[in-house]
DNA sequence: GCAAGCTTGTGAGAACTTTCACAAGCGCGG
DNA sequence: CCGCGCTTGTGAAAGTTCTCACAAGCTTGC
């Protein structure tokens, strides 16, 4: 039994390493691998690293770093990544097609089992290889499939209806595209992507720096025109 | 001028904070609203909300609330959603012709100025009413467009150069949905949305309790076996 | 088999974030 | 104009995350 329970924060960048090392073993074929590198890979310190891959186990050599194999194992063991997980995808718009072409999903073992939309002039139509089903079938291919995450890419008004849908078919996870908080019972997890909050973080910082930028840029017309007097 | 910087994680649950005023202004046409109350809409608490907000300023009046128009403004400001800010679109693949077509930036203010692929037989196409641009042309638009944010839709491997050539061109900001890793200038703040690293973290917690019951059964069924001895 | 050179694993401290709990302050009713 | 009920704003405590720095331990070379 594991003593510590393993930070959110750590696991939200197991990926990120995971995917580092895939590619390190891809293009260089390295069998070791120090947390020096893996950081620099994955965009974090060493230290982080180290003390992220800590909360698995030793699996490191002092000396010599990670076999690059084996913390592919235990990471994806990890994760769960060793078994292939069937996902409901709910909505067939934009993103929804999207999604469901997105073959990054089906790559980490991420298969979307069905797509369904509740607009009957989409029902039927081909989206990425699959029909598009009917909002009402969706228990059944939850319960049949035994999908257990569900992702949410409807208008956000429709968003907390397709969550409780969701958890009411037996769905345990989702992840949610839609611009809108959805409130589920505690047992289910939720994440939410919102493409345009991240837009809005970003132009918080960038319209910071151009306020300061502006600002100097004033206060530099201020000195030329008013110098400041001498003692 | 303000005396404390406004803490990260605040700055990432402003947009929530507008979004969650927006809906309330427009569904139920309150003037005011609690720090409970926007809580609820927002997903988190209300001793949070309230630190939040008292980052941006003291705009809540006891016993009433805040003003909900006078916090949206307030808010918008700080987001900097007073003003448009032009996108610069890299890749037209799945996800790019998706992201342009979303109508979720727009809404925000965020235009997508132009929307830029590499592949020959992709430019020239119409994609959400735009015409796809060579890559090539992308520092003229990002001069002339006054653009400081990119968004970087294209394959793993191509990211990095995008990002280079999106910095060269003068973007300041990029939001990332490449599955790579992008190291840039200290002065670009680049974030970063992954789809399946969050499916990914969602499959971490669900195989948890999935262990967790299975061992549940399991030391179910060893009891039944081996029944522990009476004191 | 020992010393030198690396690299891990991890305590300890710093920094950041969340939560608590309550004084301060507003508005309403009498 | 006073007292009561409500809600904010915020210090302080608790919890989490990050970083530092170094002992522990492996490998290689001689």
């Amino acid at each position: 039994m594991r003593t510590r329970p393993i930070p959110e924060a750590t696991v939200a960048r197991l990926p990120i390493y995971f995917r580092s090392l895939l590619d390190l073993a891809e293009s260089t074929g390295a069998t070791t691998v120090s947390s020096e590198e893996l950081a620099r890979m994955a965009g974090v310190n060493a230290a982080k690293v180290r003390k992220d891959l800590s909360y698995l186990g030793s699996y490191g050599t002092r000396g010599v770093g990670y076999d690059v194999e084996y913390l592919l194992y235990q990471i994806s063991r990890e994760l769960g990544l060793t078994q292939d997980w069937p996902v409901a995808l709910v909505g067939a718009g934009n993103l929804g097609r999207a999604l469901a072409s997105y073959k990054g999903f089906a790559e980490r073992g991420f298969m979307i089992a069905a797509i369904f939309d509740i607009d009957e002039s989409v029902v039927g139509n081909e989206v990425g290889g699959m029909t598009v089903r009917h909002l009402d079938e969706l228990k059944e291919v939850v319960v049949e499939d035994g999908v257990s995450i569900g992702i949410i890419a409807v208008p956000p008004l429709a968003a907390q209806e397709v969550a409780e849908r969701l958890v009411d078919a037996g769905v345990k996870s989702i992840l949610n595209f839609a611009p809108a908080v959805v409130n589920v019972a505690p047992n289910v997890t939720v994440r939410k992507v919102d493409l345009s909050n991240e837009l809005q973080i970003l132009s918080f910082y960038q319209q910071r720096t151009q306020a300061i930028a502006t600002a100097r840029e004033a206060n530099r017309l201020l000195r030329l025109q008013a110098p400041r007097k001498p003692l």
